[in-house]
RNA sequence: GGGCGAUUGGCGCAGCGGUAGCGCAGAUGCUUUACACGCAUAAGGUCAGCGGUUCAAAUCCGUUAUCGCCCACCA
């Protein structure tokens, strides 16, 4: 079926089109082999092969790198909808789209996989050493590095899959160290002695942002430190602690300036227990004077609030731990412990020696390795750093200005104030999967660098030299995501493509890496480029689960997109998804949403069904709106169209989702195709005219609906005899507003509504009186002139629908002996009945009709008398409510008049 | 501790200054020749509490309560 490229619109030899369609649309069927028409056409290039107009703007979009060790879940899912809705509704536009698709190595995350999957088979990393683990890892990556991929073909999304990029491809990875090298030969990459947060369990510095916090009930253990001269007869002091190990490292003890009861302690010195170490008492503004016993041991070297004071005072720092967190050497017997036994240990020798003052319990938070969970050791060691403080002002600036645009706008602030908090970044790592920092240095004459090429002797003194052994943060990679992937590497800011197409339009990304990832690509690229990297940031809602909490495994709320794409269809997924893309920033998931828009696939599937199997003696040709009902349609469908395009520039998918809904379901198919059914059955031009109406606003509905909806609307309009010469929906011309807009009516719109009144009048008499539809019935419409004029002139559509046998439309109509009465915004329906009429029933229905038109009719006479509301309302919304009162004058007299007419 | 968001019919959400809307669930009736993943009809809400601004507040401001997220983190 879709190699049917020809696509011959109106051959009236084929046999019915609809004939192969089964009453429900099924998405597995149809799904792989539309993607790989679409794949094999080259729709995914940026000449969308060959039907972009290289004229207009281009439009890109970066997808956020998946991880390589990611499966897709519902974060994906929506965000790589959000990313294909944009870049398909700008490919139909013409634009020259591109996609651009990759994987990120993910440094930790990575490593940490492998080293379990060699743990699993037995195999020590650090065994087999450097080489032979980035081998394994490499494996890793070509076994399971494509499913992600894989996955997100799966969900139809157009992404230049012929220029995938991995942030450890060669050419990426010269990118990186380019940077690193610029950076560090500016004096933006120092190297220094810092307190980091160190995995014992990984041996690597984990950044602030990549720790995770776990609360926890601990103790307070309060510790006695004897002076070394007793003061006013104290001959000690208590200081209180959650980790009583570190007290091995203790250099001082601080208190509070504005604590007068310890000024007289400040200047004296503490004999430090178990080490026998004299350590002063001084003062610092850090200390709160309230909290334990106003004394606060001092540890420079395991606690980054200590290292602070220690560089204030000039205090000794003093590491204990290794780098697996065992007690170091020199210790006596805690030497070798780990810091859980050297904690018990030293617990209790001070409470032997009778120093242990007492202990409460203590809830605090703990920060953890977001990968092994291991308690973090805050640790001592040298790292490298970005100095962003110059970095930070042009990524501040240009979202300051504008030019970056946050969707929704909040986020604007949050970005600002996480820059400027920024503080230095820590950019080296302990592992072995990654960037290799790119240092040399000579240990014979203490000549270093950074290099774009190896060195492998010393250039100074022709010595051997050793490169450094730590690999870069993965996000230091990432941050270079939009402009390496262009060409950035081997020709700078002047590289064709970013010439051409920097910078992009669009970047959807989760709101927690809005700091660790979108603002270092706009530092990044504000350095490299001198330009944005992107126009737009769309931060989308996160998903949460039924329960309104994150998704994780621990709490089992987790739902895989997968099987949403098997229960619901591709589309369906992807539709019921964006349904909830509101402007909130959580998405509480609701798998109603799904199952409603997989039934929306089917309506759709549906409609077309009906109108293929109507297309007996189709001649293909331009909308004929000859009577109201097609004008309604066609002005329906111009200013739908144009609503969208306003809504799509606002990135607001679940309005543009819900009105393609509205349309298609409760205009097009509950009235525009009602409509039609009788008028198919003539022959003659008012068949070939709602026939051609009928294929114009379904191939214009697909085309709105395919940036969503790709799968569906493709296999339905490659059947479809569609005035377009173009192979596929992909690159069929997107409905142009500008162009329908001809098609607006309002009068049309108006006759519509009529009808639809004594239509729905008609319709719930019969439901009161359980009328079944194939009973003839009589009808009175009592409405004013120019109305009666506007219904006659679609009577036709009434008798179909009403099933009526005789119509009087009389301004001055009089309810029939014994009929039922409705009454409308703009008119009476006598219905009648033989009999049937409970007129009790009756008058309680109208009575409560009228019950509320006198509630309207008093809440306007009070806001009409108001004279504050007469002289302060803007006139035309006094002139709303004027006319408003009188409709419901008018409303409430007819009201009335039926119920007197009961008596 | 700081910031942000939410609180609207049973459930999930729109609306964000001029008389409350949608989807699902529930009710009733329909094998109406596109669709029961359907059609039709009817029912259901003093928009969390309190105070304020305004001619007018679900909508703006303040406050309280509950829930959630992010950031920082106390020895």
């Amino acid at each position: 079926m879709t190699d049917n490229i020809e696509n011959e619109a109106g051959s009236s030899e084929q046999q019915n089109p609809a004939a192969d369609m089964p009453k429900n649309y099924d998405p597995a069927s149809i799904e792989s082999s539309l993607f790989d028409f679409w794949y094999r056409n080259g729709y995914f290039h940026r000449d969308a092969g060959g039907y972009a107009n290289p004229e207009k703007e281009p439009y890109t979009i970066v997808i956020p790198p998946p991880n390589i060790t990611g499966m897709l879940h519902m974060g994906h899912a929506l965000n790589d909808t959000i990313q294909d809705t944009c870049i398909r509704r700008a490919r139909m536009q013409g634009r020259p789209t591109r996609w651009i698709l990759g994987t990120d190595h993910a440094g930790i995350a990575t490593q940490t996989k492998v080293d379990k999957k060699l743990a699993d088979e037995g195999i020590s990393r650090l065994k087999i050493g450097r080489e032979a683990f980035i081998d394994e890892c490499w494996k890793w990556r070509k076994e399971y590095g494509g499913t992600i991929v894989t996955q997100i073909k799966g969900m139809g999304c157009s992404c230049d899959y012929d220029d995938e990029h991995f942030t450890l491809d060669p050419d990426y990875a010269q990118g990186v160290r380019r940077l690193f090298v610029e950076w560090y030969h500016k004096g933006l990459i120092y190297r220094g002695k810092r307190i980091v947060n160190w995995c014992p369990h990984c041996t690597t510095a984990i950044a602030d942002d990549e720790a995770e916090y776990v609360d926890e009930v601990g103790h307070l253990w309060y510790l006695r430190y004897p002076l070394v001269e007793p003061i006013d007869g104290q001959d000690y002091i208590v200081v209180a602690t959650t980790r009583p190990e570190t007290m091995l490292g203790d250099t001082g003890v601080a208190v509070s300036p504005k604590d007068p009861d310890k000024k007289k302690f400040v200047g004296a010195k503490v004999r430090l227990p178990l080490v026998d170490r004299e350590i002063p008492i001084f003062s610092d503004f850090y200390v709160d004077a309230g909290f334990g016993t106003g004394f606060v041991k001092v540890t420079p070297s395991h606690d980054p609030n200590d290292w602070g004071m220690g560089e204030r005072h000039g205090l000794e720092k003093i590491n204990i731990f290794d780098e697996t967190a065992h007690v170091v050497e020199g210790y006596g017997k805690y030497s070798g412990m780990d810091r859980d036994e050297a904690r018990k240990a030293i617990v209790e020798d001070f409470d032997a020696l009778g120093l242990l003052d007492h202990i409460e319990e203590h809830e605090h938070s703990v920060m953890t390795c977001y990968r092994c969970h291991t308690k973090l050791e805050p640790w001592e060691s040298e790292q490298w750093f970005v100095a962003v403080d110059k970095l930070k002002e042009d990524a501040a600036r240009v979202v300051e200005d504008g030019e970056i645009q946050f969707h929704p706008a909040r986020w604007k602030q949050v970005y600002l104030d996480w820059l400027s908090n920024l503080k230095d970044w820590c950019i080296s790592r302990q592992l072995w999967w990654g960037h290799r920092i790119p240092m040399f240095y000579c240990d014979s004459c203490g000549w270093e660098d950074a290099c774009m090429d190896d060195v492998e002797v010393c250039p100074n003194c022709g010595k051997p030299v050793r490169r450094d052994t730590d690999v870069l943060d993965t996000w230091f990679s990432s941050q270079l995501w939009p402009f390496a992937t262009q060409g950035w590497t081997t020709d700078g800011a002047e590289a064709a493509e970013i010439k051409a197409n920097y910078p992009t339009q669009v970047l959807s990304t989760a709101r927690d890496i809005m700091g660790l990832w979108v603002a270092r690509m706009v530092m990044s690229s504000m350095y490299c480029i001198k330009q944005i990297p992107f126009e737009n940031v769309i931060i989308h809602p996160t998903v949460m689960g039924a329960d309104g909490k994150p998704m994780s495994k621990s709490r089992g709320n987790g739902v895989d997109p997968l099987k949403l794409m098997k229960d619901y269809g591709a589309d369906g997924m992807r539709f019921g998804l964006l349904l909830q893309v509101t402007g909130a920033q959580d998405l509480k998931f609701n798998e109603d949403r799904l199952e409603g828009s997989r039934n929306f696939a089917t309506k759709i599937w549906n409609a077309a069904r009906f109108i293929l199997m109507n297309l007996d003696g189709y001649e293909p040709g331009d909308p004929q709106p000859l009577t109201d009902a097609d004008k309604w349609i066609l002005s329906r469908l111009a200013k739908l169209t144009a609503r969208l395009d306003e809504e799509a520039e606002d990135f607001e998918f679940a309005k543009q989702a819900q009105d393609l809904y509205e349309f298609f379901w409760n205009e097009l198919c509950d009235w525009y195709i009602e409509f039609s059914k009788g008028r198919l059955r003539e022959e003659g031009p008012t068949k070939l005219a709602t026939q051609r109406n009928l294929v114009f606003v379904l191939d214009q509905s697909l085309r709105l609906l395919h940036p969503m909806m790709p799968f569906i609307t493709e296999e339905i309009w490659q059947k479809l005899p569609v005035q377009c010469d173009r192979p596929s929906i992909m690159v069929a011309p997107w409905p142009d507003s500008k162009e329908l807009a001809k098609f607006i009516d309002d009068d049309a719109e108006r006759a519509i509504e009529l009808v639809r009144q004594v239509v729905t009048s008609i319709r719930s008499t019969r439901a009161r009186y359980q009328i079944g539809n194939k009973k003839q019935i009589d009808v009175v419409v009592k409405a004013s002139k120019e109305d009666i004029a506007a219904i006659e002139a679609e009577r036709d559509l009434v008798f179909t629908m009403g099933n009526i046998g005789n119509l009087t439309m009389d301004p001055d109509a009089q309810k029939p002996k014994g009929a039922s009465a409705i009454v409308t915004d703009d008119l009476e329906v006598y219905i009648g009945l033989e009999g049937l009429v409970d007129f009790e029933a009756e008058r309680k229905r109208l009575e409560k009709n009228r019950d509320k038109l006198l509630k309207d009719k008093q809440k306007l006479d009070k806001k009409l008398s108001n004279e504050g509301f007469l002289a302060k309302a803007a006139p035309e919304v006094v002139e709303k409510t004027r006319n408003e009162a009188a409709d419901v004058e008018d409303s409430l007299a007819r009201v009335e008049a039926q119920l007197a007419e009961l008596d």
